[in-house]
DNA sequence: AACTATTTATAAAG
DNA sequence: TCTTTATAAATAGTT
């Protein structure tokens, strides 16, 4: 809006991302009141940060009870809870979150890294590269079992085919002999393996929704480890 | 902002009420929208227009997902007792169990390949995609690491040089034989730039927590900042 | 943080 | 509700 258009994508220089971070906040929130106030609206908003500092604002009461009421406003059709114990199912989570973060933690220590908290270039470097390894590594396991998978469908294919073989010559036989029977016939149509591969398997870390799709077009081959 | 300021108060005519609830809805919506995507923000917005009608808009995620969010940034000492989706938590517990047994495996396949603990096609491809996943934060990192550095290797350069011209002029002044006076230079010591790296950068490896960044790492390698 | 040159949003009209 | 248009507001870049 001002000297310039702006490209709609991610500001990269962190300083003027932040200015316009908090420029655009506080231009949001305004709209947001004035909205409430001319047309009685009751609104609620939440921002998270880059940085994970939580920021809001809520006309009209606490963002608790819209909250409340956005719940019950949007629950017509949910299949609600056969959930027995709630709270011990949210005690879990908190807890299996303390056990990944001790796992994240392990796993710096391991790589012979300090804290986090002061990883300069070069430990990154080398953490990064570390991991870059292990992908590798993985890769290759992938595409091993792949292969052999492969393989496997492959010899599948060659012994369903002997058996076709063998079916349409008894075929023969049969018709210069007697009767008509239903015939079994394998071809490539109806020999179907439904390769699971990796087109459709969920992936479970995926399954925190975003970020799966958001990273589908990298790396592998921008890393060259593509198979 | 148009054809005459605005009043601000509650329209009172029910068709321009709701001519302006339907404007100012989609401007709000799109400014949020902006905001994300400009700052790398997370948003999420709640209207309950003066009919009861809901609508809303969310940048990343969920609002299932962002209200959870909302709940764990704003409550460390919860009083607990108010969990509204069970399920969600059950959900998030499953999930962060699954990711626990990945790392789990994930740590002992690191050791290498030969251990007898097998990991599947699914195990790996989850696995590989969080180690994508972590490294392109690890380079995000990096790339703003060293684009301070670069910030702060010029501005040093620009403070040396001058400087380095006021010694010289000041050399040329006392060779004509004058008096001397206390100098200014600008060394290491007086030239400080603070550079808060990484204290506020979150922990890569908790990334998938708050996906709403993750898309920060990618810039820095598409662009070619990874070395 | 304050200042403008511009871009955007939008109130009113068609 | 859409489009147009005149004008108010927001804001990117700058100081």
């Amino acid at each position: 809006m001002a000297r310039g258009k702006v490209q709609m994508r991610r500001i990269e220089n962190p300083v003027h991302r932040q200015v316009t971070f908090c420029k655009r906040r506080a231009g949001l929130f305004k709209k947001a009141k004035e909205l409430s106030v001319l047309c009685d609206a009751q609104i609620g908003i939440m921002i998270f940060s880059s940085h994970g500092k939580r920021y809001e604002l809520v006309t009209n009461g606490s963002m608790d009870g819209l909250i409340k009421k956005y719940k019950n406003a949007s629950e017509d059709a949910q299949s609600e809870g056969s959930e027995a114990n709630p709270q011990d199912a949210e005690r879990e989570a908190i807890m299996l979150k303390q056990e990944i973060n001790l796992l994240h933690k392990g796993l710096r220590y391991m790589y012979g890294i300090q804290t986090n908290e002061h990883m300069n270039l070069d430990e990154l470097h080398a953490l990064e590269r570390y991991l870059e390894i292990w992908m590798c590594n993985i890769r290759s396991v992938k595409m091993q079992m792949m292969f052999q998978e492969i393989e496997s469908l492959k010899s599948k294919e060659g012994i369903l085919k002997a058996a076709n073989m063998l079916l349409q010559e008894k075929q023969i036989v049969e018709q210069n002999g007697l009767m008509d029977t239903p015939q079994m016939v394998a071809t490539e149509q109806n020999v179907h393996f439904g390769a699971p591969y990796i087109a459709d398997i969920v992936n479970p870390l995926t399954v925190y929704t975003d970020y799966s799709y958001s990273y589908s077009g990298f790396r592998g081959s921008e890393m060259g480890y593509s198979y």
